[in-house]
DNA sequence: TCGCTTATTTCGTAAAGCGAAACGCGGCCC
DNA sequence: GGGCCGCGTTTCGCTTTACGAAATAAGCGA
């Protein structure tokens, strides 16, 4: 059976997770002993776990019936996962044409309780400094991509990410909700972002939005260079983004998550 | 914290499901040290279930980057989950208006293992004997709903369903190759299974397979009433089951099955 | 090269997962 | 209508084995 060679594996989780799958696989919802017919396990075994993944919400227990299914916790994870990889896995096609063609870093974040979060980085050069590293969290308001993100956000969304005073990360960070407003409301009439040295001295940062099928900024892209190298290429480094953060949408499913 | 409240709860598998949310839904994939700082659990309990969900398959565990993101099993699992919990949705109302417009058991069922498994069952009248209970299987050969979606099959993966001999349930079963061919043959002519106490005595049954974005017959629904009954009303159901079947479709997501 | 952070391994302890068996309940059949 | 059977739930005692602190190793940036 499924013992595990692993020796850091852990029986109760494993054998769990063979319910899980049997469970999951199955076009009906089903009975204990069914169960433990299709998996030989002990009934008490089998009696737990599907008790203890109903209480976590991934099962759905019907009480009348007496039957399991997957619950909606479980698909909740799914359609997130789904999202999040379809983002992925398009995105990295373009992420490599565009550190390609501008040999400058690039990022992909997504906005996850009001900050925006790293999901995958291409540094062109690695002497370079550390930007940032995949999972890390920078502010909305210091960032192209948190801005690009916020411009086209339905405005109610945006007023949650309006602070009195934000965090000085430089000594160019804008600190106050005017400026933010103003630089949010900029960049949904330019249809990018932009930030120089506010999230990190001598850097300069462009970002643009990834909307999914329902016009919701899933994510964004940025490219991020020294002050000077990013001047010169401002008009094509936001056109690039743009297309690039065209097909991506263009390739996400239609589905959308719920803010 | 998540104190398992019921008594039946396993601890290391509601803490290892925390895990498992917390890694779904998360746009990036995570280190170890991160999934310990979020929930705040040991590390070395962490590190455990990692490893466990990853030798589940259920994780994907990045040895280069030692990140760990979602894995392939998991989707597998959520892709047959989303397809077969949206066909019993959709279902759910059409099932209602057969069984109330004829008054006679309706049936829903898929293939699994070479078998017709019922998935979902309406029966107009309790007093009549059971015909199947939700989960059971019978065969392909003696059913409606086996050959209803035998006969949309593709040829090949038709063949694997021919037997030398089929099991005889009743005194009228087909069990012969030949015999079973001609009637996949009709099935297909006619756009409908039909199968007169084949499977159990007095019971007559008419099929009509369920087809997915591709033209798989992912599922079929049937209609069983006694012989006497049925036979004043075989075109009236027949037609009946194929706008239902077709409703069906047209509501399901346009992703297949792997077969 | 050093020093930090992060992953892995070890190990002793006690908690808690385990499963046989007993119980209770409902439905089916005679 | 009564009894039987199948199924889910509960009990209980026995270790098994999950646990987590701490030590070790491996990376990686400075």
């Amino acid at each position: 059976m499924a013992k595990g060679s692993d020796p850091y594996s852990v029986l109760p989780v494993a054998k769990a997770m063979q319910v899980f799958a049997y469970v999951a696989s199955q076009a009906h919802d089903v009975t204990l002993t069914e169960v433990v017919q299709a998996l030989g396990m002990p009934k008490t075994t089998v009696f737990r776990y599907l008790q203890t993944l109903s209480a976590a919400g991934l099962f759905a227990h019907d009480i009348v019936q007496d039957r399991y299914g997957v619950g909606e916790k479980f698909r909740e994870l799914a359609q997130t996962d789904a999202i999040y990889h379809s983002l992925r896995s398009t995105a990295q096609g373009e992420l490599d044409v565009l550190v390609g063609g501008f040999r400058e870093t690039v990022n992909l974040a997504v906005l996850a309780d009001d900050e925006v979060v790293y999901v995958d980085i291409r540094e062109a050069t690695r002497s370079q400094r550390f930007q940032a590293r995949i999972g890390h969290r920078h502010p909305v308001h210091s960032t192209s991509l948190g801005k690009a993100m916020a411009a086209f956000l339905p405005s109610e969304t945006v007023e949650r990410l309006v602070r009195p005073e934000y965090e000085q990360r430089t000594y160019r960070t804008l600190t106050d909700a005017r400026t933010f407003r103003r630089h949010v409301e900029e960049a949904r009439r330019r249809g990018f972002a932009m930030e120089t040295g506010e999230n990190e001295d001598g850097v300069t940062c462009i970002g643009v939005p990834i909307l999914d099928g329902k016009g919701y900024p899933i994510a964004a892209v940025s490219l991020s260079a020294p002050d000077n190298r990013m001047k010169a290429m401002v008009d094509r480094a936001a056109e690039a983004l743009q297309d690039a953060a065209r097909r991506i949408t263009a390739a996400l499913p239609p589905i959308s998550l719920n803010v």
